[in-house]
DNA sequence: TTTCTAACA
DNA sequence: TGTTAGGA
């Protein structure tokens, strides 16, 4: 199942059909790509196409975001996301017991309360967790 | 017409 | 995030 997944990160969808389909504005998706949430190719007039795949993280991100979770959360999420794909690839090789595996399990519970909504001043930094 | 970058009464 | 200017 290799070819479909080729096929999803193709990168096909000029902007305006990403606004049409994610309901998000043009300013938006941009913006969320500026945070390295996704990364659509350039064309030779140097437009933004988007794949299938793009649009999935697009669609995440809102649901994310509904959730009252701040770009920050969103940010660890996918790049915990990336983590744990790492670990995968390293586990094929070497023993499940790594730092990263704790790394991953620490971040999972920190998100799962403190960066819910409010800004990064102070309390819900605190009560929520303990480290693990 | 559509999208791009940069910038802010 | 919205919106707009000025260009491609």
């Amino acid at each position: 199942m290799k070819e479909k997944e080729l096929r999803r990160s193709l990168s096909v969808f000029p902007i305006g059909t990403v606004m049409k389909l994610t309901d998000l504005t043009a300013r938006q998706i941009r913006y969320y790509e500026e945070q390295d949430l996704i990364h659509p190719k350039r064309n030779d007039g140097n437009r933004r196409m988007y794949s299938l795949n793009d649009i999935d993280v697009l669609l995440e991100i809102k649901d994310y975001l509904a959730e009252g979770i701040n770009m920050a959360g969103i940010k660890h999420i996918y790049d915990m996301k990336e983590v744990a794909k790492q670990k995968k690839q390293a586990d094929l090789k070497k023993p499940v017991t790594d730092e990263d595996v704790r790394r991953i399990f620490h971040d999972e519970l920190l998100q799962a309360g403190r960066l819910t909504n409010e800004d990064q001043s102070s309390t819900t930094l605190f009560h929520t967790h303990r480290p693990l």
